[in-house]
DNA sequence: ATGATTATTTGATAAATGTCAAACATATTC
DNA sequence: GAATATGTTTGACATTTATCAAATAATCAT
């Protein structure tokens, strides 16, 4: 059941039989239906949810209007950074694009435990700075790239995302308008 | 000597004597003086520095342009997040902009350390965790905040950059050039 | 299947920002 | 302090992207 999740953590740090155990009781598994919220916006995000099976995306509003920060396809993680850091109420939603299964784990998990346990403190550092990077990265092609940089970077990494989502969620995703991203489209 | 130093790490998390002493053996403090290089590009990163004194500028080239990335303050850190955690070259220069003492801390420390001191781990976690918050923080007024709103949302945040840098840096800091950031100062 | 809803494309136009060139201002050096 | 280098502003124009409106196209529910 948790197989897949584990060797998902231990891409970041390995981990032993004690750290495993460990962890386990703060894993939360969830079944949801496509359109269900994993978590809903002013909700503290406790989690860091990872997507065993299925499909979901991170928006918030902005102008009365959604916008997409992140997809999260099966085998990948998602949460809300600054919720889940602050304990603050969450300014995103995370909602399942198809029926899935998640996998949580709670903040005291990676917190709490890896002051016991040094491989759980590797485990969270490693995730951490992973994210990090991402983070980073992101930011600098936001910056860089044009539009149309940024698609074809987007089709070239994550192509199924393009296949199974409305256009306007992968236009907010990219900081742009449908419209805009329609003719990129159009033209490539 | 070191003082303002720990106070500073221990804004992210307490640390007692045997932490401090276990860090110390990490810790290399530099004086250089303003245009000197406090990073290379090209050479990897392995601290995390600290501007005891002075200020400093991150910068990489990007088609033959020094975009500047990010600034430090007085008592502020800086590192090349990509070149610190993947070993690799960093892209980043990080040069002084005043007669400068810089603090820098070595990865063993916050990786090696926290397997065995979990006040470390836990001083490793917050940093991290501040920074990815900052970086998605950043991410978001990029995508969605217009080159003015920047600009006056760094005028009130980050008053002292603006006095001491040239208007080049902040511009290529906001991701604009500088004359649309001199025409956006002309309507301010 | 049919109508209703949702998603996508297209067109006309406006706004924001970039590019290139030159003028102007300030700081630095000899 | 004159000459030089560096930093800033301004102008004309090009490009990118947004906005608003409407037309199509695809999907969904009954």
């Amino acid at each position: 059941m948790l197989d897949a999740y584990f060797r998902a953590l231990e891409e970041f740090s390995p981990l032993d039989a004690t750290a495993k155990k460990l962890l386990e009781e703060f894993i939360v598994v969830t079944k949801v239906v496509k359109s269900d919220y994993i978590l809903e916006q002013g909700a503290v995000c406790n989690y860091i949810y990872f997507l065993d099976q299925g499909f979901a995306r991170q928006f918030y509003y902005k102008n009365g209007k959604e916008i997409t920060e992140w997809f999260a396809a099966e085998k990948e993680f998602c949460f809300s950074i600054e919720s889940y850091f602050h304990h603050t109420p969450s300014k995103l939603t995370i909602q399942a694009l198809e029926d899935s299964v998640v996998i949580g784990l709670h903040r005291d998990a990676l917190m709490e435990l890896s002051k016991k346990h040094s491989q759980i403190s590797q485990l969270a550092l490693n995730m951490l700075s992973t994210s990090l990077v991402y983070s980073q990265q992101r930011m600098e092609t936001i910056l860089f790239e044009s539009a149309k940089d940024r698609y074809k970077h987007l089709l070239e990494t994550k192509p199924k995302i393009i296949q199974k989502v409305p256009l306007a969620y992968i236009a907010s995703f990219l900081g742009i308008t449908q419209e805009t991203l329609s003719r990129i489209r159009a033209k490539l």
